[in-house]
DNA sequence: CCGCATCCGGTGCGATACTG
DNA sequence: CAGTATCGCACCGGATGCGG
């Protein structure tokens, strides 16, 4: 029998520098992953209208982030053969699991900016014309 | 009353570009910010052990990324002044609560990194030995 | 016209060496 | 041991081009 062995051996360790989990992590929190796969959670959109609806991502970050999530199976992308075309990005059912555990946080960051925002008032690297400037 | 007026203009938006939470946003889910934190929801730790616990980061990004979650108060830096130096780093309550908000997302990833792994696979994007290939 | 691949210039990362 | 300076390279973002 195997009751001795480590039995959740096939789980992700992302404590380890060579594990695919970290790609995984890389590709959720990448600077656009995260927003990207926030803004179709709410609805299927064309790309353009994700591109906008995003707001400041580039058309070139745009493809390769809709790529790597593809290719993760977290979003299926849907090609509409018509004049002009029509591509259409969804959330898979694997992308709405795990956009469920990447609402709290999103949710979290926007209702504790302020709680933040005096910290880096404390600190001095907000400008006077509000403008933040910190090392990214 | 106030109930047509939009009552939590201070609440940060994610959606806009220039709005400071995507700088928080950018912190907490950067390459290695969110591994840092979730590394010091366990335990208080030193630079180099930090160091290693993270696995594959280099002196320039714990660095770096130190620095912003400090400024951010995520994290508390405390300098014990001996000979040879010691500068212990542990999360805020701030980053306490953020942290809780990203162990979810872990979890959800080393859980389900097999069933990523099995879309990797019908894409053909894994070599023979195991290897993933992937435009990160 | 829309989606996206390609090319090009600047920025930030990673490895190493070095200082206190 | 904790961090900063240096440097080559990869990667990002913007512009351009092309196919559908």
């Amino acid at each position: 029998m195997e009751s001795s062995a480590p039995p959740r051996s096939r789980r992700g360790n992302l404590r380890s520098p060579q594990c695919p989990s970290r790609i995984l992590l890389q590709h959720l929190t990448s600077r656009w992953g995260a927003l990207v796969l926030l803004t179709l959670q709410d609805e299927k959109l064309r790309y353009g209208a994700l591109r906008r609806a995003v707001g400041g991502i580039s058309e070139r970050m745009l493809s390769k982030t809709l790529n790597a999530l593809e290719i993760d199976g977290l979003v299926h992308r849907e090609v509409i053969e018509m004049m002009p075309p029509h591509v259409e990005y969804s959330l898979t059912p694997l992308g709405a699991e795990a956009v469920l555990r990447l609402r709290p946080l999103a949710d979290w960051i926007e209702d504790n900016l302020p709680r933040v925002g005096a910290e880096w008032a404390r600190r001095g690297v907000i400008g006077p014309d509000g403008s933040v400037k910190l090392p990214e």
